[in-house]
DNA sequence: AGCCTTTGACCAGCG
DNA sequence: TCGCTGGTCAAAGGC
């Protein structure tokens, strides 16, 4: 069982459904904060045969811990602004080539 | 023991 | 009212 390489935002998830979007036929997980007193909750779809290619992140809500666990070094290098409001929709393209 | 992940089914809103 | 979709929950297994 290997689950996808999902960028490091530097929050932990915890996964709670995945379903296929046939709208734009893409894989979407739900992930959701694993703090109780963070309604903050994240979406991730990615192509069903692009797993490690162009994803998409949506943030939804805010976190109310604040201190991200572990640091995100160099988080697939997303927008700088990331999840601390609501909504948030980060693009992530195989632009990150070494 | 606890935690995490995965799958199926259910619910609600819309046309 | 029905069918469809998107979104969420629950249970089991493994480490």
């Amino acid at each position: 069982r290997q689950h996808l390489v999902l960028p490091e935002d530097g929050y932990e998830w915890k996964k709670y459904g995945q379903k296929l979007i046939k709208n734009i036929q893409k894989n979407r997980s739900y992930y959701r904060c694993r703090h109780k007193l963070c309604g903050a909750k994240k979406k991730v779809e990615w192509h069903p045969s692009d797993p490690s290619g162009n994803l998409r992140v949506v943030y939804n809500g805010a976190h109310q811990h604040s201190s991200p666990a572990t640091s995100a070094p160099g988080a697939s290098g997303g927008s700088g602004a990331s999840n601390q409001y609501e909504l948030g929709a980060q693009y992530f393209g195989g632009a990150r080539s070494h």
